[in-house]
RNA sequence: GGACCUGUGGUGCAGCUUGGAGUGCACGCCGGCCUGUCAAGCCGGAGGCCGCGGGUUCAAAUCCCGUCAGGUCCGCCA
């Protein structure tokens, strides 16, 4: 922790003896040297007002903690200026453009009662302009720097630097700056040693896409930007590091969504060993509360709640539920199946299918075509979904259901979602997994409809027992679903007796409000069991030893049993801060088609740059 | 790899459904007036390849096809 608060760091200098936001009564009749950009004017010919703008800078009225607050906000970092005609100031000033950046001297003066403004910290005061320095002047802007207004993604992301003076990407950036801090702290507290590894490494054969480096010593040869440091924190736990964390930047040439970054994102990378998966529950849960009590108002219930990756499929129709809502998906099988002439229904236990249903609160008034839209759904995950109506006003039950289903039946469907008067089921019939994901997709649609979220709760949960293989659809082969050095539940024995669908890993996930916060597993340190874990995969003992050479002659000298998680950096604080777009919290971001809007990449190279990595570009656009 | 939404003076939008003169709003910009404003106000003015290309039509910002750009989603993200 610092022992001083961050503002008695300012020094004064040639442009500035103190900061415009700082300026208080008891500062009246002192002369001051302000430096800062003009933020807006009002010329009223005979007398001119400037409000002169800090940059985002520690605000001395707001308490230190872990490196101390930036004072982002517009209102704490202006003073207005006040300007006579006659000395040249005035003439200057009249003519320069919003943005420009000037030195000023004046005098502080109390401001008449009538005319003080509350909005601004400094608002008791201003300052009596007796010279002025035009430090830079600014051309007009191509978008307003000082209104709220709304402006467009792409220019922001042209012009970051002028979105960034509009002050509340910089609140947030600071905001970042102080979690970062709190990790590193926190983590550091807990015993867990910092360690950067490589940027430049080698491709690896499983996942995401690889941003590759040509080398230029080795003709031919790339290193690849690590999707995740994943085998280096397994190699510092085989080195005897008993705790690692990083935030690790981390690299994937893959698509990206509102809450995934396209090129780079980071990740508190964190890996312990001698340690089991109860072991890192308690430090994330530790760490994230940690966190969320610093930064953020919100509720965040501890310990968090547990659901196995099959309940939560069941339940909620997802792997990674939003429990801020309740809301769950009811099995009827039992129920329904057999029971009832509707086909559908009585056929589907036979057929091997399962029969979902859900409430739709307030559902009774929906549209035929939401109701479609729903239907639609699920038929393209292989199932059939219909629905039950029950008017608001008790009259007569509606939809396809009702022509079909014996009031008894329909009372079965009822009492199992909780239906009421104005509501609707929701009835999803197929595979057991396809027909819950077609009712999660409704439900997290409706959560946001109906505004069902607590907006004060962060509600964080373990998704655990993830499956350890899935059938690829194409192949008819067991791929690994997640990370393929994960340890089997039950070991060797698993993985020689039971079905590679049945079998589970000790693999979890992290998930906040709907976002998979963060992915985990126990790893496999053991080589006989992770050449069988391999084989069901299809991989040969050469084959790991060729892909993952590192790790699998590290764990020929006593591995240590190790676990460890890597929530994402980025994500996690964009859902601590309600921002809907993962931009909002990264400085320089790529757009979402992986272009960099300001630097302009990725570029063209010139062709001596081509020749001496020993590449040529034989695709549609040549440099 | 695929689907959808958007593209109109510098910025943000309306106009498009139902084709009829670049028609409108807010901000910005330029000029003028103005001594208490604080998103200052008042008066005046400039600024447009309606993303681009093609088609339909007597006539296209508007309808159709293609393309480019931005965004959202599916696939993908061990």
């Amino acid at each position: 922790m610092p022992d001083t608060h961050p503002s008695e760091a300012f020094v004064p200098n040639r442009y500035r003896d103190t900061r415009c936001g700082a300026l208080r009564p008891s500062d009246v009749g002192s002369q001051v040297r302000l430096a800062g950009w003009v933020s807006a004017k009002r010329d009223h010919g005979g007398l001119l007002f400037c409000d002169l703008r800090d940059p985002a800078g520690p605000d001395s009225d707001l308490p230190s903690h872990d490196g101390g607050y930036l004072r982002g906000d517009h209102n704490d970092r202006v003073v207005q200026l006040v300007l006579h005609p006659g000395d040249g100031a005035f003439e200057t000033m009249a003519r320069l453009r919003l943005e420009s950046a000037v030195s000023v001297t004046g005098t502080v003066a109390q401001r008449p009662a009538a005319n003080v403004n509350p909005k601004l910290s400094t608002g008791q005061v201003e300052v009596e302009v007796s010279s002025l320095e035009v430090l830079s002047s600014a051309e007009v802007l191509p978008f307003s720097v000082e209104r709220e207004s709304e402006v467009g993604d792409e220019a922001r992301l042209t012009y970051r630097y002028l979105d960034m003076r509009r002050g509340p990407l910089v609140e947030r950036l600071a905001k970042r700056a102080r979690f970062a801090q709190l990790v590193r702290a926190h983590l550091s507290s807990r015993g867990f040693l910092e360690i950067q590894t490589p940027v430049l490494t080698v491709s690896s054969p499983e996942g995401a896409r690889d941003y590759l480096v040509p080398s230029r010593l080795y003709p031919g040869e790339f290193y690849a930007l690590p999707q995740a440091p994943q085998q280096f924190k397994q190699l510092l736990m085989v080195g005897g590091v008993e705790r690692y964390f990083q935030i690790a930047p981390c690299f994937r040439d893959e698509a990206s969504r509102a809450d995934r970054s396209p090129g780079e994102f980071y990740q508190i990378d964190m890996e312990m060993a001698f340690a089991t998966q109860e072991d890192v529950f308690r430090e994330v849960e530790l760490l994230f509360g940690h966190v969320v009590s610093a930064l953020s108002t919100k509720r965040a219930p501890s310990p968090f709640p547990r659901l196995s990756y099959a309940d939560a499929i069941a339940r909620y129709g997802t792997d990674k539920p939003d429990l801020r809502f309740g809301l769950e998906v009811a099995d009827v099988t039992a129920d329904l199946g057999g029971r009832t002439e509707l086909p559908m229904f009585a056929e589907a236990p036979q057929r091997g299918n399962a029969i979902r249903a859900m409430l739709a609160p307030k559902g009774a008034d929906r549209s035929r075509s939401w109701f479609d839209t729903f239907a639609e759904a699920a038929r393209s995950g292989g199932c059939t979904g219909s629905w039950l109506q029950l008017p608001a006003d008790g009259g007569e039950w509606k939809g396809p259901l009702s022509r079909k289903l014996t009031a008894e039946e329909m009372g079965a469907l009822v009492a199992a979602t909780g239906a009421g008067p104005g509501d609707a089921v929701l009835t999803s019939v197929g595979p057991a997994r396809s027909a819950s994901l077609a009712l999660g997709q409704v439900r997290s649609a409706i959560g946001r409809d109906l505004g069902l979220a607590d907006p004060d709760l962060l509600a964080f949960c373990w998704i655990v027992d993830f499956p350890m293989y899935e059938r690829n659809e194409e192949t008819g082969q067991w791929d690994f679903s997640h990370n393929p050095f994960s340890m089997p539940q039950g070991g060797l024995e698993a993985l020689e007796a039971k079905d590679p669908g049945d079998i589970v890993a000790y693999q979890y996930d992290v998930v906040c409000n709907g976002i998979e916060l963060s992915s985990g597993a126990v790893r496999n340190h053991l080589p006989e069991v992770m050449e069988k874990a391999f084989a069901i995969a299809g991989y040969s003992r050469e084959r790991i030893e060729r892909s993952f050479p590192a790790l699998w002659n590290a764990f020929r000298y006593g591995p240590p049993p190790h676990a460890g998680i890597a929530p994402g950096f980025d994500r996690f604080f964009m859902v601590l801060e309600d921002q809907p777009n993962i931009r909002e919290v990264i400085a320089f971001p790529l757009n979402q088609a992986a272009r960099d809007l300001l630097m302009g990449a990725p570029a063209p190279v010139t062709p001596g740059q081509l020749a001496e990595l020993h590449l040529q570009v034989v695709g549609p656009k040549k440099p």
